[in-house]
DNA sequence: ATGTGC
C-alpha cells in the first residue's frame, strides 16, 4: 500500500472516532472508544505496504474486555504485521490485565526459532552436502524419523519442558534419542527460552500421546510442518556486532543452521479447545463480543486462567521439544557425513506465546520478546537473509519485535493459474530448496513476502533491536 | 498454523 492511501486508511480510523497520530516512525492509534483504552503502536516502515484487514483485526483485539473484569491495556504492532485466519493478526502484541484471550494466541502455540551455528565452513558443507541432502531429505520430507518412546517421558515433557524430558530419556533411551548427546543437551538448556521448560500439565495434552502403557508412536515429534516453517542451512555472512557475536559464538564465514517451526498437532489441538472454553465461560445472558474473541477473566474464574496458562505451556514445552529433536537429527546426520562436527546451540525462542509481564500478562502472535539482554532471530523468507539481533527492551514496544518478514502475497494469490511461476518472478534464482510439493516452494518464495532489510531497519531505529550477525541461506528443507 | 482450501 502506497503511504498516500495508508494516510487515507488512517483518515478513515480518525472519523471513526479513533485517534491517530504518526509519531517517531509509529502510528499511534486509541483503539478503544473510551477515555481509558488502550493505545496501538503500528510501527511501519516508510512506503511500507499494510492491509486494512490487519489494522481491523488490531482495532478489535483493542476492544476485548470482560464484564466481569479483564481488559487489554497496550497494543503493538511489529513492522511485519499482516492478516490472520483466526480473527488476530500475526504480528500483533496485546497487554492484558486480569485477562487472557486463548484466540489471541491461537493454535501455532510456541511457533518458535532455534539457531545453531558449526565448525564447517562453506567449502567443507559443500563437499558433503549432496550425501547430507540425502539423508536429511529421507528425515525432514518422508517421515522416517524415530522418536518412538515410553508415556512416561512423554508426561515428563508436558509437565516439565525440556528438562523434564532429558531426565526421564537420558538414563533409557529409545529410537532416535539413543543417538543424542545427553551431556549436551543438557548442558544447552540456559540456551533455551525458559530452559524450554515451563509449567504445563499432561492432562491438557492430546490423549492419544498418552496411553496407559506401551511405546508412543508421536508422529509430530521431529517434523517441520508447513506455511513458513523451515529447516535451513545458512553461512554467517557478516557480524553486525562483534562483541555480541561473540557472546553467542557465531564467527563469520561459519556455516550454521535454522529451525523455525512450532507445536504441530498439539498446539492446534490445545489452541482449539480453549477458545471453545473461553466461549463456553462467557457469563449467560449477554451479548456474544462481535469479534468472537473471549477472553478469559481472572475476577469470574481464576481458575480457568490458570488452567489455561498451563495448557498452553504444555504445548510450548512439546515445541520446545519438536525444535530440540529437529536439530539433534541435523546433528546426528552431519556426524554421519562430516565426523565429530560439534553444533552448538546459539538460542531458541518462541514467538507464539502468553508471558506474564508487570501486573498482567503480555501475548504476542507472531512476535518475539526482546526483553534487554535476550537474544532474538529473525528469519527472512527463503531466498533472503535471517538475523541474529539482542533485545532493547523498547518498552514502547513492549519488549517485543518482529518475527519475520511477513506475508505479502497469499498462498492462494502465488499459486493460482495465470500467475507468474517462472523462478526470477518467484525470486528463486540461487536459491536451492528440497521440498516435497513444488506448490510450496511457490507459495513461499521469497516474492510471497515484504523485504526484511527494511522491517530490521526500522527496528533497529525504534530502539527495539540491535542487530549481530546476518544469515545467509544455502540450502532449505520445506515440508 | 492445520495433510487444508482459495
Amino acid at each position: 500500500m502506497q503511504p498516500k492511501k495508508l494516510l487515507r486508511l488512517f483518515k478513515a480510523l480518525q472519523k471513526k472516532g479513533l485517534d491517530t497520530t504518526y509519531q517517531n516512525g509509529a502510528y499511534r492509534v486509541a483503539l478503544a472508544n473510551r477515555a481509558d483504552g488502550p493505545v496501538a503502536e503500528v510501527l511501519l516502515p516508510p512506503d511500507f505496504p499494510v492491509e486494512v484487514k490487519a489494522l481491523k483485526q488490531l482495532a478489535q483485539l483493542a476492544e476485548v474486555h470482560h464484564p466481569n473484569g479483564g481488559k487489554v491495556t497496550a497494543l503493538c504492532a511489529t513492522p511485519d504485521f499482516h492478516p490472520g485466519d483466526a480473527g488476530v493478526a500475526i504480528g500483533s502484541v496485546v497487554q492484558t490485565k486480569d485477562m487472557v484471550i486463548p484466540a489471541a494466541v491461537g493454535s501455532d502455540i510456541n511457533c518458535g526459532m532455534r539457531l545453531h551455528t558449526t565448525e564447517l565452513n562453506l567449502d567443507r558443507f559443500l563437499a558433503g552436502k549432496d550425501r547430507l541432502v540425502a539423508l536429511l531429505r529421507g528425515d525432514y520430507l518422508l517421515g522416517s524419523r524415530d522418536v518412538t518412546q515410553t508415556a512416561a517421558s512423554m508426561q515428563a515433557l508436558f509437565s516439565e519442558g525440556l528438562i523434564g524430558w532429558t531426565s526421564a530419556m537420558r538414563d533409557n533411551p529409545s529410537g532416535m534419542a539413543t543417538r543424542c548427546d545427553f551431556h549436551q543437551l543438557e548442558c544447552e538448556l540456559d540456551r533455551v527460552f525458559a530452559n524450554g521448560s515451563m509449567a504445563g500439565d499432561p492432562r491438557w495434552a492430546p490423549p492419544a500421546l498418552l496411553p496407559d502403557a506401551g511405546l508412543v508412536r508421536d508422529d509430530g515429534l521431529g517434523t517441520i510442518g508447513g506455511g513458513n516453517h523451515f529447516v535451513e542451512f545458512q553461512v554467517v555472512e557478516e557480524l553486525l556486532d562483534t562483541r555480541a557475536a561473540y557472546r553467542a559464538g557465531i564467527k563469520q564465514g561459519q556455516v550454521a543452521f535454522m529451525i523455525h517451526s512450532g507445536s504441530r498437532h498439539v498446539g492446534k489441538f490445545i489452541g482449539k479447545h480453549w477458545r471453545m472454553r473461553a466461549e463456553a465461560a462467557w457469563p449467560k445472558g449477554l451479548p456474544y463480543p462481535t469479534s468472537r474473541l473471549f477472553p478469559l477473566s481472572q475476577a469470574d474464574n481464576p481458575d480457568l486462567v490458570a488452567a489455561y496458562l498451563e495448557a498452553e505451556a504444555t504445548a510450548a514445552n512439546y515445541a520446545f521439544l519438536n525444535r530440540m529433536l529437529l536439530a539433534e537429527i541435523m546433528r546426528q546426520r552431519m556426524r554421519q557425513v562430516f565426523g565429530e562436527v560439534a553444533a552448538p546451540l546459539v538460542y531458541d525462542l518462541p514467538h507464539n506465546i502468553t508471558l506474564p509481564r508487570g501486573d498482567g500478562w503480555i501475548t504476542r502472535k507472531g512476535a518475539c520478546p526482546a526483553e534487554s539482554g535476550q537474544w532474538v532471530i529473525i528469519p527472512g523468507s527463503m531466498g533472503t537473509a535471517s538475523y541474529l539481533l539482542e533485545g532493547l527492551g523498547s518498552e514502547r514496544f513492549h519488549a517485543s519485535a518482529s518475527h519475520g518478514a511477513g506475508r505479502a502475497r497469499s498462498r492462494f494469490a502465488m499459486s493460482r493459474g495465470g500467475a507468474d511461476k517462472s523462478e526470477a518472478a518467484l525470486g528463486l534464482t540461487g536459491v536451492t530448496c528440497i521440498t516435497l510439493r513444488e506448490e510450496r516452494r511457490i507459495e513461499e518464495a521469497p516474492n510471497a513476502y515484504k523485504p526484511i532489510q527494511p522491517i530490521i531497519k526500522t527496528q533497529q531505529a525504534a530502539g527495539m533491536v540491535r542487530p549481530v550477525a546476518k544469515l545467509r541461506p544455502i540450502l532449505t528443507f520445506k515440508a
